[in-house]
This record gives structure tokens, sequence and C-alpha cells, in this order.
DNA sequence: GGATTTATTTCCGCTGCGGAAGAAATGAGC
DNA sequence: GCTCATTTCTTCCGCAGCGGAAATAAATCC
């Protein structure tokens, strides 16, 4: 039973050159994977099959003579590929999405939540989703199944929420309340991990060897990846920096101690030291952004501040793990690169190893990353096994193609 | 070429169940590794021929009727199995070791340098090795290679030393000269990383899920583990903690700032210390040992004083990573299981998310851990590839025997 | 001593690989 | 326009190594 995982690794190796080499012939696959023609040959005709795969129409440009060669690329969702849903469940709203074989987001929606403790909101979030399934997804686009992400404690193995403060959830069984509700495969991840997942597969080609991702958002959390793959930890709860020290940062924590990233950076200290500061009415980090965008310099002071502490963080884990790349999502910054430059600047002055700024990075996606994050937390497993996408955790109701 | 790793795979996996569960009979292998019987036949009958498994002879106790199972076990040292030689290339000293494939250090020597700065240190080195071996390894006990660990910025994967300040060395090709002056096959990695693997590989089973290794020694190191590999990171420079943060404690560090670990607690630190405080003539840290130990209680109080600089620092990466199992390597302190209550009750009272102290634990070999970690260099590869070790770098003289 | 039981090996069909030969689809030369 | 060279892709074949089943081995039990 697990003596023969040939064919699996194979097709996965052959599906993620394509995806990282764009539309190549079998005959460039070959010695990309390093497999025989032969084994490509084989490989691609089932990929094909599954329509994973598509054959490009002749090129334009040909060079040489010989028999021209067939490109082949992903099936994206633009002609007709499968899509995977991508569900992020935040506060205070959730967002749908359709993400393609290439991580393109091709439909998105945002799902506000009028109680965000309802104890029925993963119902809610089901039912509304499905809608947007139905709406979006065609017979000529099959649907692959759903990715959920979102910040907390969750065991993607078990398809649990262990914990999730802001939703009032414990020990959840999300993948089955979704996966019975649509009829539809379903995988869940914590949201900083979906990132580092999405960003192994659809970003820097570097993340593949190592990288570590920092999300700010009402939390501060990180994930590690190393060699392709996102680390779990025991019980699946690695990358709490929350309480990563951030010297010159006075806020105190909830922790009772002072300079803590969670009390420095987070959107929640962030919107609370805006209001303190009387540049907004309210607690809300949107907010403070449109303020320095309309030209109020006390927000944009704040912003770079924030900036800064979050380059100092990354410092930290620059010198500690030494990632190949250090991927920053920070919601409200990543759309001005003037706040990445600054946390590039903060973070190669106070790093010991890193004197390359272009090290950090913001996500691929730019603002879509969540959506393609969450999406990705079901393409992750299909790149890893073409063949055996299926919902581990119960009834497998069939359901590709829905509506 | 690279498509069916499946021989080397379950043979690896085979070898690694005998190393885990001790002897055990094929019919125990079977269910534990997944693989069917008559795979173990094979492979167990692969790995006996090579030497690297033996049967026990028949135990005294058994259990029911049938035939009695055949207990196989890893062809340890004790009994003619082969083994590895280990090289600790440190200063003001080197150690030679002789290791088995159960991580059993059969024989190991200390090996002081006159001038560490000798440019020609690897020869000496590599000659005054060469005696030990043609002493210790006889023709029944075949020598597998050597495994070398130091510290400083070491690529494994090239053989060589990318930069060692202590001893001076630049780009300089270890393997090949080591392996050219023996004519056996050899590994080196960094030493931080070597205690990881071998901590991997023969100690806490929870290590192969993963492990973060902090490494006190004249300079402070760590290194990362995750299933069961260890991190590399770009360039092999993985683990820079030198500088992390460690709240409270008031010494300046060369890089200008106060409260980094390694002006806190590294051995160089420690010894200018204990002489600044008038414990000790030298900044010697077994010095200060021995002081502790003869119950001097200035010098516990300063080990202890350490130990809880140490435990900040676990702390955090305990928070950071979350690994399953961290290991501190604290060369002097160790050998005192007072000193790691110490780093336990300091990383416990300051971690977030880790509220075992079990989970810190001082490396499974003891006052062994490096001529046991410098070996695993070499065992390392081959638990990966038991068929397959042989000398990346260059010329593969045969060298199996030696002497 | 034969039946029973359990461990290990052998046999056999299958999958999937690599290498080589074959088929396909073009450009080049005349 | 036909042939030939060229390059790509597929098919065929032998081989390694798997799992499952049957055979063999080595004990205990009665």
């Amino acid at each position: 039973m697990a003596g023969d995982r040939r064919g699996v690794a194979n097709a996965a190796s052959v599906l993620r050159t394509v995806l990282d080499h764009g539309p190549v012939a079998r005959s460039g696959i070959s010695p990309l994977c390093g497999l025989s023609p032969a084994a490509v040959s084989r490989q691609t005709t089932g990929l094909l099959r599954a329509g994973l795969l598509r054959e490009l129409p002749d090129p334009a440009g040909r060079a040489g003579s010989g028999r021209p060669r067939i490109p082949l690329d992903l099936h994206t969702g633009a002609v007709g590929g499968p899509v995977a849903a991508g569900l992020h469940i935040g506060v205070p709203a959730s967002t749908f999405s359709l993400v393609d074989l290439r991580g393109q987001v091709l439909a998105r929606r945002a799902f506000p939540h009028r109680d965000p403790r309802d104890p029925d909101l993963s119902g809610l979030i089901a039912a509304e989703l499905g809608r947007f399934l139905r709406e979006y997804v065609t017979g000529s686009r099959p649907l692959l199944g759903v990715g959920a992400a979102l910040g907390g404690w969750v065991r993607p193995d078990a398809g649990t929420v262990v914990r999730h403060p802001a939703l009032g959830w414990r020990q959840r069984p999300l993948a089955t309340e979704l996966s019975r509700a649509l009829g539809l495969p379903v995988h869940v991840d914590n949201h900083a991990r979906a990132v580092a997942g999405a960003e192994i597969l659809f970003g820097h080609p570097a993340a593949r060897r190592s990288l570590v991702h920092l999300f700010i958002g009402n939390v501060v959390d990180a994930a590690f990846g190393i060699e392709g793959t996102v680390h779990q930890g025991p019980g699946s709860a690695a990358g709490d920096v929350a309480h990563l020290p951030v010297p010159g940062s006075g806020a105190v924590c909830a922790c009772g101690r002072t300079g803590c990233l969670q009390a420095a950076a987070s959107d929640t200290a962030l919107g609370a030291e805006a209001v303190r500061r009387g540049i907004v009415p309210d607690p809300s980090v949107p907010l403070l952004v449109d303020a320095a965008a309309a030209g109020d310099p006390r927000a944009d002071r704040l912003l770079r501040e924030r900036a800064r502490d979050v380059g100092r963080a990354a410092a930290l884990l620059l010198d500690v793990f030494n990632p190949a790349v250090m991927v920053v999502t920070e919601l409200s910054g990543v759309l001005h690169e003037g706040y990445l430059d600054e946390i590039r600047a903060a973070a190669v002055e106070r790093s010991h190893v890193c004197d390359d700024p272009e090290r950090i990075i913001a996500p691929h996606a730019g603002p879509a990353v969540l959506p393609q994050a969450a999406a990705t937390v079901l393409l992750d497993p299909l790149f890893r096994d073409p063949a055996g996408l299926t919902w581990e955790c119960e009834i497998t109701s069939g359901g590709y193609g829905l509506g």
C-alpha cells in the first residue's frame, strides 16, 4: 500500500514543472523534471485526461525544422479549466473566491457578518458560499472543492478549528460541516500558513526552498516553509509571533510586557493608536489608510512607524531562520509600496545576516492574497497528488461540477 | 534516472524502523513501516548482506506457539558492525570518535591544537585522525567514512567551510582535503546542525517531527529540523541566533546593542564575566563549572544566571517555531541537571505557548554529543540511502576497511 | 507424531520506469 | 512535389520492485 508512490510523485512533478515553466512541451518537461520522455508522455496523458493540463494551439513563432512541439499548460479557468473555491473566514467579513490552477482569482465576493459570534455562522457562510458558487461555476468549469482559511488554531489534518477566539469557536469540525452542506471536498488551514502555501505554489520561486511568512492582521501570525512544505508544529500550532520582542516600541501588550509585536503592529493595536492620536474617529485601519492616502501626515507617520516595527520583527526572523524569502502580508500596507520599502529598510538596518532588502517581499497576489491563499488550501494537496483529490474527513459525495 | 526511488526509500524506511524499534522481527517491521512482508523480506536481505543489519540469536523468552520470530537489529560496533568516524573541529581542541549505527560512541580522543590558526591545521588533524583510526578500527569493524562537524559557515553539499573566523578558514574544501588524506568518504556540516541531525536520528522520537536546537558554545548557534530534515537556509547559513534579544540581560554585545544572546550566554562571554567577578583567574568555563561543583556560590549563581538567559532565548524560539522538542546543547551546563531545570523554568515562565518544561531537553548523548553528532554527519546520509554511501565531492577511492 | 500456529520466503501478476525503436509532423534540398 | 533530415511524441519491451497468495519453515500443543 505504501510501497509504490512513483506514479503520484511523478505526476506531481510533471504538474509542478508545468506550473513553474509556463507553457512547455513534453520534450521540455522531460529534462526539467528528470523523467524520461516515455514517463512524461504517460503522466501528461493522465493529466490531460483529468483536465488539469491542456494542449495549446500551434504556437505562432516556431524554431527550426522537425516536428513542432506541442506546448502544454495548466488548464486554467479562463479557458474552461477546473477551479477551486476559496473561503477566507474573517472578522468583520468573510470572502469567497474562485481561483484557477495558476492561482488566478477569477471572482470574489465579500460576505459581511452581522454577528461574528452567531453560533450558526458556519451555516450562514455555507449557504451564501453555495449561492456564490452556483452563480459563478458553470458546467464547463468543474469545481474541485473548497479551501478555507482562517485565523486561530486550525488542524488541517483533522479539518477542525481547535480555537478561534474572535468567532467563539472551539473544536469545530469545520471541514465536515462545510463539506456536508456543499457536497464538495473541503480542506481547511490557518490563514498564515495558507498564504505561505500560496506563495510557495504561485509566488517567488525561491519560496519553495524556504520562506517565513509574517502575517499582520487583527492578530499577528507567522508560518514557516521548508522545501515546499509548510511547517505545522505539534497540534498544528506554529508561528506564534505575537510576543516577538520589538525593541523600541513602548506599546503595552495584553501579556503585560512592553515591546511585543502584537501590541506594536497588529491592526487592532494600530486602529486603537490611530484613535488615540485623533487621526480617525473609529479604530479602523482602512480609515487610517484612507487618511494617509488623502495626505494626512499623522496617518502616514503612524503607518510608517508600524512598518518599521514590522521590519524589526522581520529582521529578527530573518536572522534566526534565514529563509530564502520573507513574505510580509500587511493587509493595509501591502497596497502601498512605500510601506514595504520602510519595512525593508528597517529590517536590513536591524538584521545581522540579511543585507538584501529584496529578500523581503509582499505577497505575489497583492490585494488578492487571501482569496488566493484560501483556495490554495485546496490546490496544494492537488498539486501534491493530482490523482487523489478526495476529501479525507468524511463522505465524499461526488461533488465535482455542482450546479 | 530520477524516476524510481522505491528501493532506496523502502530500504531507508526499514533501516529507520529497526533503529527506532530496537530489535524487531521482519513480521514486526512490516506493519511498522507499511510495507508488505514480501517487501520487508527483500529489503532486509539486502541490508543484512550490506552488513547494516544482523540477526540476533534466538531470544530467551518466547511468546506462544508458531515459528519463532527472528529479531533483527542494527549491526552495532560492539558486535563487529560498521562504524563511522566523527571529527569535531573545535577551539582549543578537536575530538576524534568512533560511533556505531546506534550512535554509540565507542572511542574518543581529544586532539589539542598548538596553534588553531596554523594554515595546515587540517593536515595535522587528518594525520592524527588517521593514526587514531588505524589504532581503533580493526578489519572486523568496517569503517564507513568520516563525518566532520565544526562551527562557522559550512556548506555540506559542497563539502566546504565558507568561513570559520576562529580558525581563519575561508572557502576551504575540507571534505576533499580530508578525503584525499584519509582515502575515505567524508561529509562535513556545521556543528549545530550536526547535533540536530544526531538528535533526529538517535534522540527523542518527537525530534523527527520538528525540533529546534540551540547550541551554546564559544558562539551561540541554532538549527531547525522539520520532518526529519535539518533546514539549511540559502548558502547553508541558517540559525544565526547570536543577536536574539534576551530582555533583562545588560551585557553589551560586539554589535553595539545590549541584550544579545551571544553577549549574555556564550562561553566566551561567560568566561569573561567569571573573571570580572573574580570567580576564576582565567576566562574558562570548565574552571567556572569546577568552581561551582566545588561549592563556590558565586560560580553557581553565575551559571544559573546564564541558564535563565538561555531559557529566555529558548522561550522565544519555542513561541515562534513551536517545535515538538527543543534541544539545548550547553556544553558546560548539560552535565548538571540543575541548570537544565533552570533553563526550563525560565523558558516556561517566559513562553506564551509552551507550558511543558519537558519539551526542552538536553542532548540525548549527554557529554558525548559532539563526538556523536560529528559522526552523524556521515551516518545521516547512510540512513537516507543505505545503498549509496559514496562521497559526492570527488575521488571515491574505495576506502571501506582502512588498515 | 501430527495438527496448529506463526514467521519467513518464494512465486506470480501488476505497475511504472528507462531505453530503443517506431510513427508523426514539419522544414530543407533538389 | 518528392524525398530526406530533423525533431517530437508514442509505442514496445525488458526490468525492478511492489503486493498478495501460496509455499515453506520452525516452533508449540495435544
